[in-house]
RNA sequence: GGAGAGGUGGCAGAGCCUGGCUGAAUGCGCCGCACUCGAAAUGCGGUAUACACCUAGUGUAUCGGGGGUUCGAAUCCCUCCCUCUCCGCCA
């Protein structure tokens, strides 16, 4: 959510901004609405401070055992009036914030602006891309021929997108979750969590899923609850409504969760194996910092994130998105794609995204600032690290052998209890 | 699923029966000052948020959400949500 206030202070920037993410909000209809809105706020709280002069006199005059029927007659009249512009203004205060809701995240000034997903810009890369001498094989016959998967009995069970993992395979996925864990909340210092998985419509409200995109989740209508799409809704919402101290930020927080997408508009596209699912594994980072911190903060997020990719020893490469790409909640996000030699295409494996104080005033998610013991939003970040499914079409591409093996890689073997499989 | 209790400021906790200087006692925390070589203890003072405007200030709103009664609601009524306790059921 924007705050009123910047958007009446800066609404060139903002339609820029609207306009770069190729986003077409009225501005000025909006602009139009609060101003009358506020014009009907203060007469509103004129009628209402002579409202209360004229009660406090009232109350006075019968403290003095005086009568003051006249008063009173006089005061129903200007209270009916009240009611009815109260009425009047709280209509025109939801319709604003309905309004409010659907505008997204204006881009960062570092973000690449551009059309379409063209403009993004490859940062960096990282490994090389496999060289074999033999017929790469896709994940799907590989884990078919190493009985890693049955999607075919996954979609008997629940419909497609919904992988069935066996043996070996599922204990590498396993494995995969576990291992990442272990390395943001050892090595880099993540606190733990383990979230619930249906949550309120609140917590996917904060995050900036509802209400545009309530068609791409799972809805439990029976008790009101959605499933969440990834972990980054429960663990942001940990501290909505809260304020937090200032030797609480950063504040860290990593977590596994499933998660349930519907891809609702996406049927058709990558449908190949585990490319997309409606249901899959991931670990979540989300970060609450300073303000003025969350860029330096976003950077070492994404570095977090590398380090799974560099430990797996797999070739990936870092994409800035560009204005047009960012989701609805950004403000500037970094992609990070890892190379799949079986499928010859680079997929996206985490999105480590700066909200800035977007998400924190959607969920009223503050904390006290030490030095003048005011209290302002947190800035919000998360990033996937990472999402399993296409870590593991790469992980089974590019540890493939050419008798049809995959050769785990190093950081594998001691939790796999086996350096090979097949 | 059945029965009951309760939701008040950064936190704890009065006020609600008996509506009227109650934005809200008191305590804790925090900040400033005094005392001190310094600290603790003590004393004094201060300490919510948002919005608006005629911006050293003033006004309005906010006691879980919404609605109602009333000149006036933290206080009365209705309704929804949530939390807790006990019983039942169950992994």
């Amino acid at each position: 959510m924007l705050s009123l206030t910047r958007i009446r202070n800066n609404p060139d920037q903002i339609k820029a901004g609207l306009e770069a993410k190729n986003e077409s909000i009225d501005l000025d209809k909006i602009l139009k609405l609060d101003e009358e809105h506020r014009d009907k706020i203060h007469q509103l709280n004129e009628m209402r401070a002579e409202r209360n002069r004229a009660s406090e006199a009232i109350a006075e005059a019968k403290r003095a055992g005086k009568d003051s029927d006249d008063a009173i007659a006089a005061m129903r009249k200007v209270s009916d009036a009240i009611k009815d512009l109260e009425k009047e203004v709280s209509n025109l205060g939801q319709t604003l914030d309905e309004q409010l809701e659907l505008i997204p995240n204006i881009p960062h000034d570092t973000v690449p602006v551009g059309q379409d997903e063209s403009a993004n810009q490859v940062i960096r890369e990282w490994g090389e891309p496999l060289a074999a001498d033999f017929d790469i094989k896709s994940h799907v016959e590989i884990g078919l021929e190493l009985n890693l998967f049955d999607l075919e009995r996954g979609s008997k069970i629940s419909g497609s997108g919904f992988p069935l993992l066996t043996g070996l395979g599922a204990k590498l996925e396993r494995v995969l979750i576990n291992y990442m864990l272990e390395l943001h909340v050892q090595k880099h210092g993540f606190t733990e969590i383990f979230p619930p998985f249906l949550t309120r419509a609140e917590a996917p409200r904060t995050c900036g899923q509802l209400p545009k995109f309530a068609d791409d989740m799972y809805y439990i209508e029976k008790d009101d609850l959605y499933l969440i799409p990834t972990a980054e809704v429960p663990v942001t919402n940990i501290f909505s409504d809260e304020i937090m101290d200032e030797g609480d930020l950063p504040g860290n927080y990593a977590a596994y969760s499933a998660c349930f997408r519907r891809e609702a508009g996406s049927y058709g596209k990558d449908t190949h194996g585990l490319l997309r699912l409606h249901q899959f594994n991931k670990v979540e980072m989300v970060k609450f910092v300073e303000p003025k911190t969350s860029y330096d903060e976003l950077e070492s997020i994404t570095s977090q994130a590398e380090e799974v990719l560099q430990q797996l020893g797999l070739h990936y490469r870092v994409v800035a998105l560009s204005t047009s790409d960012l989701s609805f909640a950004a403000a500037k996000c970094y992609d990070l794609e890892v190379w799949a030699p079986g499928e010859g295409k680079w997929l996206e494996v985490s999105s480590c995204s700066n909200f800035e104080d977007f998400q924190a005033r959607r969920g009223n998610i503050r904390y006290r600032r030490t030095a003048d013991k005011k209290v302002d939003f947190v800035h919000t970040l998360n990033g996937s690290g990472l999402a399993t499914p296409r870590l593991m079409v790469a992980l089974l591409e590019t540890y493939q052998t050419p008798d049809g093996k995959i050769l785990l890689p190093q950081v594998l073997h001691e939790p796999m209890g086996q350096e090979v499989l097949g």
